[in-house]
DNA sequence: GTTTACATACATACACGAATGTATGTAAAG
DNA sequence: CTTTACATACATTCGTGTATGTATGTAAAC
């Protein structure tokens, strides 16, 4: 069995991709071999070496078949025209959860690249793939909520940046918690309401919202500056 | 040069997990050979041997050396008795960040579990301690929203499990997201804003909390079950 | 306080498989 | 007939595990 036509090419090249996802999901990226990709996608090495130039490029191809979660923050539209852009983040954020939990192409090569792989100076594309993405769901969501200030659906105290870092390490912290341990927290069933406890924590700060808690630091005469 | 006493074998054995841990974290877990690691201690293998089983043995050595960022939670006394269980837990959540970004051990060490190694299952007892280190998080940190609840510090409409999983999944978040690049976010400077921010949200819960979002979802004829 | 006997703390050397990269073969498509 | 899309074969490196050597500490016997 040699050469088959360009479809059937292409047709072998996602099926090294589909024994990549598996296997980098089951045994993790540095313990995979090309040989046991090769296995897998019933093909040789050397079709693996024909379509690709060593490992490294298997996974960014991997990577790049996919869209992540944070990039749906970036595609749902919380432009400033947006009427109601507190409503649009809901909505970005919940998407973000539902195609994390949801989707099982997203959710296994996700874990991949959170737990399953190792971030040298080799894998600076991927690195920069998942900053991106987390960078294009910041900069909305704080547009969004300086929108949002504007439009009267947040006070004018809450500081957009904050909020916004806020809510990435909130889906961050969530769907890496999730993807370690399922059964840790019902992600999927509790999503909402883990959304809007958040927003709705927004909503309602107030202009000074100094903590009256008893055991705060008292203000030492020298501050040292943290950076 | 051969056998040392004992406490100069004891020094050979710290020697061994201090390279580990540059190397580690420099080079990441799977790319590092135990022949990296005896090079940069300035021994050879036959050391290693003797004081390690395999790699994953040493591996696990040096995370056992430090506390974990979280770990701090737990030992910040948040107990029924105190009198301030909010403050206890805005406390706890600075010392995590606190020890996350200043203690270059802790640091590096977590770095390298969370960026530089590979949870197979053959990582069973690290990927335990984290989740048992996570666990004791979210369960000390609920256990002081109850109390903090019954007074009244917060609001009765607040869900304490909810509450106290979004606070570990913001700090676990904003660590990984800090440790992955260190320009995103200053981290030690806006740290207890952070924390406010989201404290404050929950002290500010009203006891129907429903967002007034026009774009909120209609509810559908049919609802998916969502696990 | 030597000597004996053994355990300790490594260093050295070797044997083996595993993984990689490359070079080459080859049959079908264009 | 050339290029494509692989398969096959080979060379080499790398990492591991283990076996073995060996000098020292250490404790007891005498």
């Amino acid at each position: 069995m040699v050469r088959r036509t360009r479809d059937k090419a292409l047709e072998t090249r996602n099926r090294i991709l589909d024994a990549a996802e598996r296997l980098f999901s089951e045994q993790g990226v540095s313990h995979t071999s090309l040989a046991d990709i090769a296995k897998a996608a019933g093909v040789t090495r050397g079709a693996i070496y024909w379509h690709f130039r060593d490992k490294g490029e298997v996974f960014t191809a991997m990577v790049d078949r996919v869209t992540l979660p944070m990039d749906e923050m970036g595609a749902c539209g919380a432009g400033p025209r947006a009427a109601d852009p507190l409503g649009a983040v809901r909505a970005s954020a919940l998407f973000v959860l539902e195609r994390a939990t949801s989707d099982p192409q997203c959710r296994r090569v996700f874990d991949v690249m959170v737990h399953k792989c190792e971030y040298l100076d080799e894998m600076v594309e991927v690195k920069q793939r998942m900053a991106k993405s987390q960078q294009a769901c910041v900069r909305n969501a704080e547009q969004a909520f300086r929108d949002a200030i504007g439009r009267g659906q947040l006070p004018a105290g809450v500081d957009p940046r904050l909020a916004a870092v806020g809510l990435d390490a909130l889906l961050h912290g969530l769907i890496t918690s999730w993807l370690a341990n399922r059964d840790y927290f019902p992600l999927k069933r509790r999503a909402a309401a883990m959304i809007d406890m958040y927003l709705d924590g927004l909503r309602r700060a107030g202009p000074a919202s100094a903590p009256r808690s008893t055991t705060r630091p008292r203000p030492k005469t020298a501050r040292k500056r943290a950076g």
